[in-house]
DNA sequence: CGCCGGATTTAA
DNA sequence: TAAATCCGGCGA
């Protein structure tokens, strides 16, 4: 998969991917760009720290970070390396591992949001920072697979980023399957 | 070294 | 609508 390319385009490449950790596979439903030169909204914006360097390494691995006192979130490092680039999974569906991941989210029942928002993504393949940095197109551990794309992709301005400038919250680096339940506040969204 | 605030979730 | 909850980044 192409995730060399701009981050915003690497982003769209994402939807529809499978996330694969042990017994649970999740398909990937919703995403948000983040970085590049200049992105106010991206961990990224201050240089590289301890917390984000894996953002400057290569494609395809895992940049895992701690939000919010209690939330770990799930990254897709992108870009070439030496360009802080990663896309943020804000959303999926469960296609196999159902219970493990109703044990991990402490839910009795699935429901179309039960992977919808970064937090909950994590939570359901029992990330957190021991993941931080890994390879996900290796073999072994988390791993990203191939799947079907969607047919239509939505797109939007990103969610919970007050912090950045005003251009860099209208621009519509969040993508989501037009398709999927699985995908919060989808009315904000147009077709891409 | 201390303060500010965050790429959120959940329940009331 | 607010509380939970903690660490990174920045200024002093």
């Amino acid at each position: 998969m192409n995730l060399a390319g701009s981050v915003e385009l690497a982003a769209q490449t994402l939807l529809g991917k499978l996330l694969v950790h042990g017994d649970v596979t999740l398909r990937i439903t919703e995403v948000e760009a983040y970085g590049g030169p200049e992105d106010s909204a991206s961990h990224a914006r201050h240089g590289p720290t301890a917390r984000n360097a894996v953002m400057w390494g290569p494609p395809g691995r895992a940049y895992l970070y701690f939000c919010y006192g209690m939330h770990w979130m799930l990254n897709v490092v992108t870009g070439p390396e030496g360009v802080a680039m990663a896309v943020l999974v804000r959303g999926a569906e469960v296609v196999a591992g159902l219970d493990t991941v109703l044990g991990r989210r402490k839910a009795v029942k699935a429901t179309p949001q039960l992977c919808a928002g970064p937090g909950k993504v994590a939570q359901a393949l029992g990330l957190d920072g021991a993941f931080d940095g890994h390879d996900l197109l290796a073999p072994g551990g988390l791993e990203l697979r191939e799947g079907p794309p969607p047919p239509r992709i939505m797109a939007g301005p990103r969610l919970g980023i007050a912090f950045a400038t005003a251009e860099d919250q209208i621009r519509p680096w969040r993508f989501a399957d037009g398709d999927s339940q699985a995908v919060l506040h989808g009315k904000f969204l147009q077709p891409l």
